[in-house]
DNA sequence: CGGCAGCGATACCCGGCCGGTATGGATACC
DNA sequence: GGTATCCATACCGGCCGGGTATCGCTGCCG
């Protein structure tokens, strides 16, 4: 199986759309017909059913559409990481959520810089999917936060632990509370949306949120109300209320990193991090 | 980047030398050549140093070499899961040591046996490197025992944790011994060589082990001694003595599976296994 | 009910690249 | 200095990947 069988497949697995996947390809309409038959045959799986106004997966489509994704991100990584380890200066890139870990981060770059054989550390900011840009080589290490972001297939190590607040506009008729529990906050009306892992919105209605400072000013709007990390408490914005929220989920700061990764100056890096907590 | 060129490289990455590499591929050794100067010139990176009598691996080499081999496994993987999803009888693989977890396997395949929906389990016996397998998809879960199997890039669950002994002849001089600490074992001449992770032999004298029945029957001749986990009490023969190392690491003995599994019977014989401890 | 639009499959052609053989150039060994 | 080894270069042929043109099927709509 050749990566170029498997872009052409994701493609069209994604699309469920010839045409569309041929033009996302880059090449006609025709060609990427043939190359997906031919895979399908040497495969001996029918990969896809197609009726002639529509294309769906099959069972084994699916699988291979997981695995595929998988192994192009794999691909997109070895290159990166084997450009990055010919550069002459080596250099981390750490990958962390714009807003939520800024702190931390900052704590984390200041110990490593100090650290003998430190090498230059950039900063890739997410607004979400954090864990991406790591499978895909972009990162070599990330600061995640579970159980928000996946991390199946990750190495890891937890930083801190930490309860969750509920952030409500101070007008709120909860705002004077001094503690909360999940069936408080769960049955209030979702007036903002996340995206999900794949990148897509929820159906329903209410704005469509994409990152923290959004957020924030909905809820100082009165439009929402969130149950975040304790850490957003610091730097509070006037008009918003933070109430711990004592039944929820504790919240899970960890490091992550690809598997196999073999660079010293990772090692530090991770060992900087899980020193101070 | 195909996984063509993958190929290519990683044999002659391991084999430093493009003759064998092109003999080992099925292909004549100039294409191979031309091949991996593409490669090269399209990453725009020496991956091989290249004296007329000898070639070596440059860091970004030695980079490539490890993803390729990760991206080469997984795209055997997504071959094999992506046919066994196709197949209409649903089965699971399990890898686990040939004599080393005989018993918690048999434990754990009667008791996930009769489960509701169980699904038929067939048993893949390795000799060493059971993570082996898991990688390229020849099974889909497998006993591993931490710290000797590498655990990177799998997902885990610890089923359970148990104390290292010494196993010696039971004429062996230290066979009266009620406890032992490492130093009492460590400063042992070793007759016996295991093979590291990659299936090669640490260089040095001794007979070369594979397995622990090998090993046992070196140990009965008094030609070796070992220290390994507790359950290898359980069926020793007669001529044989297992005696605690007090100080010797704890062994964890762990279910482990690819991650980004889906699968319904996977998730079952995790939990079954987690079940019972 | 028939024309039409959308979509995937088929037919056919062309060019590039992959693989083969032959050979050159460099180096270590005798 | 001759030779064996080993990688690179040169050149050629066949296959395959990609392009255009077209067909067949199926909903949709007037």
């Amino acid at each position: 199986m050749e990566t170029r069988e498997l872009r052409y497949f994701v493609a069209v697995a994604e699309e469920l759309n010839f045409g569309r996947a041929a033009e996302r390809l880059g090449i006609a309409q025709p060609p990427l017909s043939r190359a997906i038959a031919q895979l399908e045959h040497r495969l001996g799986v029918a990969l896809l059913i197609r009726t002639s106004r529509k294309v769906s997966l099959t069972g084994a489509g699916e699988v291979l559409l997981a695995e595929g994704r998988a192994i192009l991100g794999a691909v997109a990584a070895a290159e990166r990481r084997t450009r990055a380890a010919a550069a002459d200066r080596p250099s981390l890139v750490v990958a962390a959520k714009a807003g939520s870990s800024g702190e931390v981060l900052a704590k984390l770059l200041d110990a490593y810089a100090v650290e003998p054989g430190a090498v230059p550390v950039d900063v890739l900011l997410c607004e979400s999917n954090t864990h991406v840009p790591l499978l895909d080589g972009r990162a070599d290490v990330a600061l995640l936060h579970e159980p928000y972001d996946p991390t199946t297939g990750l190495d890891v190590e937890v930083l801190s632990t930490e309860g969750q607040v509920a952030v409500v506009q101070a007008a709120h008729p909860l705002a004077g509370r001094s503690q909360l529990r999940v069936a408080d906050v769960s049955d209030l009306p979702d007036l903002a949306r996340w995206p999900r892992r794949d990148g897509t919105y929820p159906d329903g209605s209410g704005v469509e949120v994409r990152n923290l400072t959004q957020l924030f000013q909905l809820i100082e709007l009165g439009r929402a109300v969130a149950v975040l990390p304790e850490v957003v408490r610091t730097g509070l914005a006037e008009g918003l209320v933070a109430i711990p929220v004592v039944d929820a989920p504790q919240v899970t700061t960890v490091i992550a990193w690809p598997p196999h990764s073999r660079s010293r100056a990772l090692a530090d890096l991770v060992r900087v991090a899980t020193g101070f907590s």
